[in-house]
DNA sequence: ATAGTCACTTTCTTAAAGGTAATCGATAGT
DNA sequence: ACTATCGATTACCTTTAAGAAAGTGACTAT
């Protein structure tokens, strides 16, 4: 069994980044509500991932915009607003997204079989 | 922003629940491996999943195969073998893996050009 | 008898992710 | 003055994932 073809060893690298970049309990979420809704305030990302905390969010919007996926504005709203939208770039992880989500529904369903 | 919609709720379960069984560090390279090659044993895979311990790795396989992904076949070799391989069902996760490296190799070029 | 292979398992340790709760600073309303 | 909102940040703590190192048991070869 060899893999000594180096176009094996970039995917595995590529597939690993990914994960890393993307892993995690909230980055496809977030990602998920904000290609659905396209602009979203820090507080409407918190209402919409149910469990999280602003620590966290905070740290998952940093990272996010770390790698280009999406951008924060401040608004001269009342009390300052934030928004987020993904950015043109961020349309690479729609197929991703897509394809978790598709697995991820059928998947609920085999397991219910599973166990009935 | 309402999410009071059951669609958007059932899809982020559907989201997190496959990147809980599907996320980590080794998972995709285990199957990505195995959706390549077929049928590998416990020491080809360790192998190609460089820094991998045997703990870790017995581990990702054993979550794997309780969720239909793969199945276990000991052989009847001088010393005994295991053989994995991914089951019918695990065709689904081929799109995922798919657009997991595609996004991974053009995010690896899109960082190479911030750092230049 | 000794050493080696294979597929693990066990124990211990570390690092990272994530959670809790409180607080901050700017602003506005009562 | 007091309270509230928004978007954080801070300190602290718990949980989980992962790695290192050694050992096990069945078997074979020398």
């Amino acid at each position: 069994m060899n893999m000594n073809n180096d176009i094996s060893k970039e995917n595995i690298l590529a597939i690993k980044d990914a994960i890393e970049l993307l892993g995690g309990k909230w980055k496809f979420c977030i990602l998920y509500n904000l290609q659905k809704y396209h602009t979203m305030r820090f507080k409407d990302l918190q209402e919409m991932s149910v469990g999280i905390t602003p620590k966290v969010l905070s740290k998952q919007l940093q990272e996010l915009e770390d790698n280009l996926l999406i951008t924060r504005t401040v608004n001269a709203t009342k009390p300052v607003t934030v928004s987020y939208e993904p950015t043109k770039y961020a349309e690479e992880v729609i197929p991703v997204i897509d394809a978790l989500l598709s697995f991820g529904s059928k998947h609920r369903k085999k397991i219910k079989e599973k166990y009935s």
